[in-house]
RNA sequence: CGGGGUGUAGCAUAAUGGUAGUGUACGCGGUUUGGGACCGUGUGGCCCGGGUUCGAUUCCCGGCAUCCCGACCA
């Protein structure tokens, strides 16, 4: 991408309505567009960010076995009051509309509901079990207050599966190779250190759910956790007991504050029950199937991703879900025959296939170092006159700083990577 | 939903009971060119409604928006 061509434009003022590190990162450096307190729009870079981070949980989602789909936003109301959830007093983050013919419909804030509905239709003997499904869909909340930018918004990206099994068993494989598919995930977005599963409330199903907490400053969790033996415990359910249960010793736990980026739940039998989904048994016995839903927060990742790895030039991505792999940050462009040799650079580059956002504007270099500090891209690499002169040309990790000089040749060959 | 703060140009800000100044961004001309350079010039603005007043961007009331703290997050 020519970055004469993209259409955002850096901002060198930070926003005075955004307080959180990621929002003013994510709107300065062009990623996002504030639409209201909230809900934010995915400009290209942002766009990128956010297909890099989808496409991550989709290779491992599919590793599992479990097949994407998209559900609509449009729910309908009848379904929800099946299973007591329509009544705002229960769900407090609907948002509702009414058709013309006067139908109430609500908008999805969760897809349990409607998905295990429609898997009648698909499930009706043993033999059809188990089925996972998943989608990447956006999930419309009417929180009371917004806040923390991406971290909590009305409108945002989840990846949300379900499963549909015959038995606890089958049930309980599932979700541990689930539990395994997302710290896979985490560790490809460059967090899997800091990301631990948690336990949590269960709710009504189970005594402990699984959350997937990220070390964050700017999270809005509270978490106990062992480092060497990677057990984190919510605050919410923190107790000596919860403790003893798990083998740790309760001084020897760590409170840090965490992002929730993840979410895992077994329902057992009774939402199947609520909502009528039954299989035939071998034996003609209807049994309601064992469900479980799991869930990534795509969104709020990506502001958890800048809220951790940022310095005070801007942000940091981590490489597997930058928008692009390296910055061509050509300078003297406005001389023909530099601008030419430049240009080359970029076509060779793409015709290996590297992601390369080349800035070929004609401004001063230190616009452009720091708007390539600003976005975040691993590997800055400079094209100048004395670049074309020497042949060696500058490549600057963004995260280390650390810098070395690549002939052409090199390039291609550290870059297009195989 | 309770408490507090803030609404002036694309963005960030200043002053003011008599229609608004600056930075940045943008247009034009010129000097520059390895860390957000500079000179000249130009375009562009007081959240909405009501009240007080001869006159309101300014004061008062209401609304809306937005941020923060708390509550909430099955």
């Amino acid at each position: 991408m020519r970055q004469s061509q993209l259409f955002t434009k850096t901002l060198k003022e930070v926003p005075s309505d955004e307080e959180a590190k990621n929002a003013i990162l994510l709107i300065r450096a062009g990623y996002i567009h504030k639409e209201m307190a909230g809900v934010y729009q995915l400009l290209p870079l942002g766009l990128r960010v956010v297909e890099k981070i989808k496409q991550i949980v989709r290779e491992e989602m599919n590793a599992i076995g479990t097949q994407e789909m998209i559900a609509t936003n449009l729910q309908r109301k009848e379904l929800w009051e099946r299973t007591g959830r329509w009544s705002d007093q229960v769900v407090d983050v609907w948002f509702k509309s009414t058709l013309k013919t006067g139908a109430e419909v609500g908008f999805a804030w969760s897809h349990e509901e409607p998905l295990a509905d429609m898997m009648k239709n698909h499930i009706s003997s043993y033999k059809d079990l188990p089925v996972y499904i998943y989608q990447f869909q956006n999930k419309l909340r009417n929180e009371l207050r917004a806040k923390s930018g991406m971290m909590r918004g009305r409108e945002f990206i989840m990846k949300d599966a379900y499963s549909f099994c015959r038995s606890e068993e089958d049930h309980t494989a599932y979700y541990e190779a689930c539990k395994e598919a997302y710290l896979r995930s985490f560790e490809r977005m460059g967090v899997g250190e800091d990301t631990y599963v948690t336990f949590a409330d269960g709710g009504a199903f189970t005594q402990y759910s699984h959350e997937f907490q990220t070390v964050c400053d700017a999270g809005e969790d509270l978490c106990y956790i062992n480092r060497e033996k990677k057990i984190a415990i919510n605050e919410e359910v923190f107790s000596a007991e919860a403790c003893k249960e798990l083998g740790v010793i309760p001084e020897e736990m760590e409170k840090v504050k965490t992002a929730e980026v993840g979410n895992i739940f077994n329902f057992g039998r009774q939402k199947a029950e609520d909502v009528g989904l039954f299989y035939d048994e071998e034996n003609g016995d209807k049994t309601a199937v064992w469900m479980g839903s799991y869930g990534i927060g795509i969104t709020r990742m990506m502001g958890v991703l800048v809220e951790k790895f940022a310095d005070e030039k801007g942000i940091v991505w981590p490489e597997s879900v930058s928008p692009y792999k390296v910055h061509l940050v050509g300078l003297q462009t406005d001389d023909a025959q530099i601008r030419d040799w430049v240009d080359g650079i970029y076509t060779a580059f793409q015709r290996r296939g590297v992601e390369v956002l080349y800035d070929d504007r004609y401004l001063r270099p230190g616009q452009k170092f720091a708007d390539a500090d600003l976005l975040g891209v691993p590997y800055r690499i400079v094209a100048s006159k004395k670049t074309k002169e020497e042949g060696r040309f500058e490549v600057v990790h963004r995260a280390s700083g650390d810098v070395q000089y690549l002939s052409e040749e090199e390039l291609y060959t550290t870059f297009a990577g195989t």
